[in-house]
DNA sequence: GCCCAGGAAATAT
DNA sequence: ATATTTCATGGG
């Protein structure tokens, strides 16, 4: 096992790890009290994820972190590259203060900016990411997570780590072994079909979300909306939360509310319009950074 | 019971 | 192309 310890003062613009963990983005981060998105701050609690080995080596790898006196603490089972692989996850090298500071100055993002220092977007793996936000259909985030875990410790590969059991979330072969009724049974409901479907796509090689990376941004979203549960919104979703498209605004229902509220003039009918005009309202480059403060400033009423 | 939740697909106009 | 309808389900 590695460990470390970052700490929070180096991070250009700080970490808050519950605000990165706890705000919408991701929801293949785990807490060790069980506890997750009951809207309380943990006092000290461990987060953990599972992620598939760098390596040749099959086993996926566990990795932990929490805050404590200032500091950004890691473990992992994860051999070489383990604190790149914490740096890119939480995306540390972020250098916030600049985001920040290439955001316009405006009242509802210097609001959401100030109320929410630290939080930082995440980096999760493309697979996962895509399968939780087709599972993120009209539920509530606290759902979306107990739904992803639930799929992870039914069909995702087991690992032991310091006399726990965790589960990686399951590769696209192990989900496209599933049937429609057992993820019924598992209560995704209408969206069950949709991640099997998706699940065989990619485990037949027919498409990868993590193809999308290396395309312009809007081919990029046109090439996730041929995944089977998947329409404009939850692509910008995986292209802001997994693929690097910090210029990526989802326009989910609080966005929607957003832009009625405080920008009117960028609803512009089309989805696509209406996209564009928020992204230059929000800055362009930052401006999926902008989004998801705005998401969680207004989901939470904080 | 009623309403809503980080929407998408099928169908109708 | 754009507008309406349908689809599950737990929690308030």
């Amino acid at each position: 096992m590695e460990r470390g310890t970052i700490p929070v003062s180096e991070l250009p613009g700080g970490l808050d790890l519950y605000l990165t963990l706890e705000s919408g983005q991701t929801y293949l981060w785990g807490r060790d009290d069980g506890r997750m998105y009951d809207g309380e701050r943990p006092d000290g609690a461990w987060y953990y994820t599972v992620v598939d080995d760098a390596s040749s080596d099959p086993d996926p790898d566990v990795v932990r972190v929490r805050v404590q006196d200032g500091s950004l603490e890691w473990e992992t089972t994860a051999g070489a590259d383990a604190e790149e692989t914490v740096r890119r996850l939480l995306r540390l090298d972020d250098d916030l203060e600049a985001v920040v500071a290439a955001t316009p100055d405006d009242p509802l993002l210097a609001e959401a900016y100030d109320t929410h220092r630290g939080l930082r977007l995440v980096e999760d793996p493309a697979f996962g990411c895509l399968i939780s936000f087709i599972c993120s259909a009209q539920m509530r985030v606290s759902r979306i997570h107990s739904m992803v875990s639930t799929v992870a410790r039914e069909y995702g590969t087991p690992v032991e780590f310091d006399g726990r059991t965790y589960h990686a979330f399951p590769t696209p072969a192990q989900l496209a072994a599933a049937t429609e009724d057992e993820l019924r049974e598992l209560g995704l409901g209408y969206r069950a079909p949709y991640v099997v479907r998706t699940a065989e796509m990619v485990a037949d090689g027919d498409a990868h979300p993590a193809e999308a990376r290396d395309l312009a941004y809007e081919e990029a979203r046109d090439y996730l909306c041929q995944f089977v549960g998947v329409g404009d919104k939850v692509a910008d979703c995986v292209l802001l939360f997994s693929l690097g498209f910090d210029q990526a605004v989802p326009l989910d229902t609080w966005i929607r509310s957003a832009i009625e509220d405080y920008y009117p003039d960028c609803d512009c009918g089309s989805y696509a319009a209406t996209s564009r005009a928020i992204r230059e309202q929000f800055g362009g480059e930052y401006a999926g950074y902008a989004q998801t403060y705005v998401f969680h400033h207004l989901r939470t009423g904080e």
